[in-house]
DNA sequence: AAGCTATACTTGACACGTCAACCATTGATC
DNA sequence: GATCAATGGTTGACGTGTCAAGTATAGCTT
């Protein structure tokens, strides 16, 4: 009988319905494990991993700005959050918001230069934080990694 | 210049810094996608991810029940979650508690019938939505997935 | 121009994760 | 046996995800 590692890990003496079980519990140790992680890191400046998100995206936007639910469609949430986040953003003076002039059901937002220079600072930490979480993979596991999640992320939506 | 996958899904310009910044991004939005399509499947029985994980937990432990931060350290959140988490169990007569005589400083949580109940109608639609989840991929595909991710736990632990 | 539907949010409610502060009980120390 | 630190849990506060319901604006239909 060979227990996997994950098995000791939860402390569960039953064994794996399937493959995929393991694969999914897996997935998502990981995930909470690496999330944390970067929370860490970015708990240092007083923002979380949502709002660094919605930065990135601001940041990608450049001067056109974006609508807040297109913002929210490049993250994974539904639209309700994504309005608070910003609301807290824009408290912090990180995100500037203006209702549209030609459509004046949306509103604008736009990443400030306070924004900008809080993103740069955290550029280098972040890298780390990538690198280091990853440091056991050579590039080969890697872009390995890669791959099994994209094909898993192609089918399911 | 060859754009990958996840930064044409992210509608990104901007390239990934390192494979491991793709691959954690990956990680990331891969989880969040399969954990809700768990949730779709468990909110039909009014049960989220968390509970249903909770009430395994206790199902593993049987008879002698476990005390309220073991279960939260089999899960990979921090204590003041789970007792508020058991709250809601409690209300729905899926969990039961009791102060340990034995050192009356801990709580002792059991699944109840209707607990063990609740799961075993779950077992097949989530033993399916594990299948489906990950259908994409070989056995082969599975397994190679299961060891890179037990390979990053261990080592940022 | 009035009415209808779709779009783009916004708000309220509830489940969680996480931090800090707190309370009760134990167990070790003096 | 009193004191004190450690252990096990709970509570309050805040950020977030998600659903359902509501509001304002656009744009098409007639």
């Amino acid at each position: 009988m060979n227990e996997s590692v994950l098995q000791r890990e939860i402390r569960q003496n039953r064994p794996f319905r399937s493959l995929a079980q393991e694969a999914m519990l897996g997935l998502m140790r990981t995930t909470d494990l690496v999330r944390r992680t970067f929370g860490r890191v970015l708990e240092r400046q007083g923002i979380t991993l949502q709002q660094y998100n919605v930065l990135r995206i601001l940041r990608g936007a450049g001067d056109s700005g974006l609508p807040t639910l297109e913002i929210g469609s490049r993250m994974i949430e539904e639209s309700p959050g994504i309005t608070r986040l910003i609301d807290r953003l824009e408290a912090k003076a990180w995100v500037r918001r203006e209702r549209c002039p030609h459509d004046r059901r949306q509103v604008l937002c736009w990443i400030t230069a306070s924004g900008l220079a809080l993103l740069d600072s955290l550029e280098e930490p972040m890298a780390e934080a990538d690198d280091r979480a990853l440091s056991m993979l050579s590039a080969e596991d890697k872009s390995h990694l890669i791959r099994l999640l994209d094909a898993i992320r192609a089918d399911s939506r």
